[in-house]
DNA sequence: GTGAGTGCAAACGATTTGCACGGTG
DNA sequence: CACCGTGCAAATCGTTTGCACTCAC
């Protein structure tokens, strides 16, 4: 599908950025590429964390500033569980969030729908572009870890 | 159904809280009787705002400390729609939020299938207790309002 | 070469915490 | 009267911002 060679697909972030009117630079490519390494969701400070063990460091205020850009460009999405507690991850394909009260773990839930706002409220409050949904409860992990 | 007199319905916050294990204080009763006066979504500081004006001032750190009691009691929900963005609301049906991207405004969406959550995974992830649901988008005023 | 983007560090605002006093049970 | 809860103020923490320098285009 891509011509050449990379076997990080990091080519394709210059050309996403590229298609969205945003500059190619390090930093950019960096915290994308970060987040889908990952391949689940990372707060700010996690991404800042990960550049820096890995030896390609990028300041905090640039990596909220590089979130920023990407998140208002959509490639990348972010979620807020809490005060203090947002947490961004690739924009790829949309799915909602299932979050343990005991251990704080994040887990995706596919939506039922594909890749678009899978539901839709019976009133009209006008027009919705996004539907993001929080599931809360005990992991099975925790569960199964006992009553506590 | 109630003895008494309390046009507020007031006197019910102490059976409430005491039914929760939390002690009747002025504080508590205050936080709570001003969420519901409200009716609405308050953040903190819009509560220590409103208790001031009434001529009943609590502090800003009792009113985190006092929704923070509620909301781990199950009298309160907490709902979280950006950094720095928790709002407080009476727990007693179960809805979801509608956020206009461009005001700001919060439109409550009733849930489909009652008090109890309507939506569930069709993956098994974990004991689901609450399904926490925000719509985004423009609302109806906004949009009457031009587009822009 | 020019303006967008970065790094650094200080500023900010929401929320939390420590401690001594006061009220509830 | 023992303890929980409050008030006050300082501390904390995630996030934002200002400014000079650098790099992408």
């Amino acid at each position: 599908m891509v011509t050449g060679h990379a076997d990080t697909e990091q080519q394709t972030w210059e050309d996403r950025l590229r298609a969205v009117g945003l500059r190619v630079t390090r930093p950019r490519v960096l915290v994308l590429d970060a987040l889908r390494r990952h391949g689940g969701h990372r707060s700010a400070d996690e991404v800042v964390e990960a550049l820096r063990r890995r030896g390609t460091p990028v300041t905090r205020g640039t990596v909220y500033k590089v979130l920023a850009d990407v998140v208002a460009a959509g490639l990348v999405m972010v979620a807020d569980h809490g005060p203090g507690r947002a947490v961004y991850e690739i924009a790829d394909l949309w799915h909602h969030h299932f979050v343990c009260r005991r251990c704080g773990t994040i887990i995706d839930v596919p939506c039922m729908e594909g890749d678009k706002p899978c539901l839709r409220p019976d009133v009209a409050v006008g027009e919705i572009d996004e539907a993001q949904v929080i599931f809360r409860g005990i992991c099975d992990a925790c569960r199964a870890g006992g009553p506590r």
